[in-house]
RNA sequence: GGAGAGGUGGCCGAGUCCGGUUGAAGGCGCUCCCCUGCUAAGGGAGUAAGGGUCACAAGCCCUUCGUGGGUUCAAAUCCCACCCUCUCCGCCA
């Protein structure tokens, strides 16, 4: 309990929910009990009376009959109580997050997050073409319409055209197709239940974050986490399957509720993106290794796009809610001068799996227990389009093509 | 969207009209034992999950027959609402 309290703290959170949280559990289990018991009682008198019933002495039941009504009455009584402590024990905890990992660094904030590492970039390699923010050239290209984009959706939508769009199909395809080596493909719906969304922890904290679909009670999903973390919802898995990687590429939705006014040229925060997410259950034993494995197939994308990037370790204060620890990896964008965030590699303990009820057999075990469960991008478009048009610009104004994209651009080397 | 049928344990499948040892017959599958003795067959036993109490033991207790309510001393069985599946019709990328 101390070293929940302290993780609660570490994260900046009020430590008020929890020591309401263990009070009411307590006596919610008391009334459990007693409830209980008057079930028993209530099954015991009635199992007595259809005896009695079917051995036609009736007249002789009439005593029990009373009692057991009585019994049923305060059983009742007991049980409501009982649940309404369950509903605000439950919406207590749903608001409580995930404690952070024992290594994860502690700080305050994003400014406090130490940087692991940087690959790949030489600060004067950057020519003066490549200082140019994406939103200039590539919109004079032909390749973005933010304009139009607007004009059909409204600010901070994007539209890709020609070469750009199919650029942005491109990164999807190479991001697939590097990961197909262990990475079963998936597709599911972008339209979710409550539920689903529950499950990753987005929902009830951030509902503000996500567009609703109030007349179906849907909601798009800001990621493909959220199906892929649904998918095994309610499910026992076993021991053998795991690690099970998944991979999906989705349109993502996000409202950037309060965003507004931050980072709103270009690419750099729009409310519709594809991404391509990979995912895996494993066993808490196979959780640091996996978390490893996400972590280098998410650089290796941006890595082999010859972009500059960085890893940051996330610490305690800028921790997403559901996560024990997440890395970013934060692409350079030369036109800019900025670090964009473009993937969050992050593992949830068992944060998650207790939300959706994912668990597995141990094998040769008896019983069953949670899972644990890790994503992170594999690659999302437009802050790595927005990188990869700047970095891969020529002094004469065209667009290199990365050659491990050609071939999804049906061998296009030069975008003019 | 309209009409009809249906949702029972790992699977199949009784029971629901006439509520009462039905956590649920029977079968299949699986596990163990015996017999036989070789890739057949037979005999016997076992075979849900979650939760509470508790030593994450045994035992005891509670919950679960799509979900949520209701009626009743008692519900898989009666009533209401909703969800899902299947068939037919309509519509449609």
């Amino acid at each position: 309990m101390e070293r929940v309290r302290a993780a609660v703290a570490s994260r900046g959170d009020d430590p008020g929910p929890l020591a309401e949280a263990l009070n009411l559990d307590v006596r919610r289990r008391h009334l459990l009990a007693r409830r209980d018991d008057l079930r028993h009682e209530v099954k015991q008198l009635s199992a007595e009376i259809g005896k009695l019933h079917r051995e036609g002495r009736r007249g002789e039941a009439v005593e029990s009959t009373e009692r057991s009504r009585m019994l049923g009455d305060e059983t009742k009584a007991v049980a409501a109580q009982a649940d309404e402590l369950g509903r605000r024990l439950e919406d207590l905890l749903m608001r409580v997050a995930n404690l952070p990992a024992e290594d994860c660094p502690v700080g305050a904030g994003a400014e406090d997050n130490p940087v692991l590492r940087v690959e790949n970039f030489t600060p004067d390699r950057y020519g003066p073409h490549q200082r140019v923010p994406h939103w200039d050239f590539t919109a004079e290209m032909g390749l973005l319409d933010v304009e139009r984009a607007t004009k059909l959706s409204g600010a901070m939508f994007a539209m890709f055209r020609r070469e750009g769009a199919m650029l942005a199909r491109a990164l999807v395809q190479f991001a697939l197709d590097r990961n197909a080596d262990l990475y079963e493909e998936v597709r599911p719906p972008t339209l979710v239940h409550t539920d689903t969304m529950t499950s990753t922890g987005h929902l009830p904290r951030f509902a503000d974050d996500a567009y609703h679909l109030e007349r179906d009670n849907l909601w798009a999903i800001p990621t493909a986490e959220v199906p892929l973390t649904s998918l095994c919802r309610d499910e026992v898995l076993v021991e053998d399957d795991l690690p099970m990687r998944l991979m999906a590429h989705t349109s993502c939705f996000r409202r950037e509720a309060g965003a507004a006014g931050r980072d709103t040229r270009g690419l750099l925060r729009v409310h519709e993106f594809d991404k391509v997410e990979i995912l895996a259950y494993a066993t808490p034993e196979q959780a640091p290794a996996m978390h490893t494995e996400l972590l280098e197939r998410a650089e290796g994308a941006v890595a082999e796009l010859s972009l500059a990037y960085r890893i940051v370790d996330i610490c305690t204060g800028d921790l997403g809610g559901a996560a024990a620890r997440t890395f970013d990896i934060e692409v350079y964008s030369p036109g800019t001068d900025r670090w964009l965030e473009c993937s969050s590699v992050s593992w949830f303990s068992d944060y998650q799996a207790r939300r959706a009820n994912v668990r597995y057999r141990p094998a040769g075990g008896r019983g069953t227990r949670l899972v644990h469960t890790l994503n992170g991008s594999a690659l999302a478009v437009p802050r790595v389009w927005a990188a990869l048009t700047e970095t891969w610009r020529r002094p004469d104004g065209s667009i290199e093509v990365p050659p491990p994209l050609r071939p999804y651009m049906r061998g296009l080397e030069v975008i003019r």
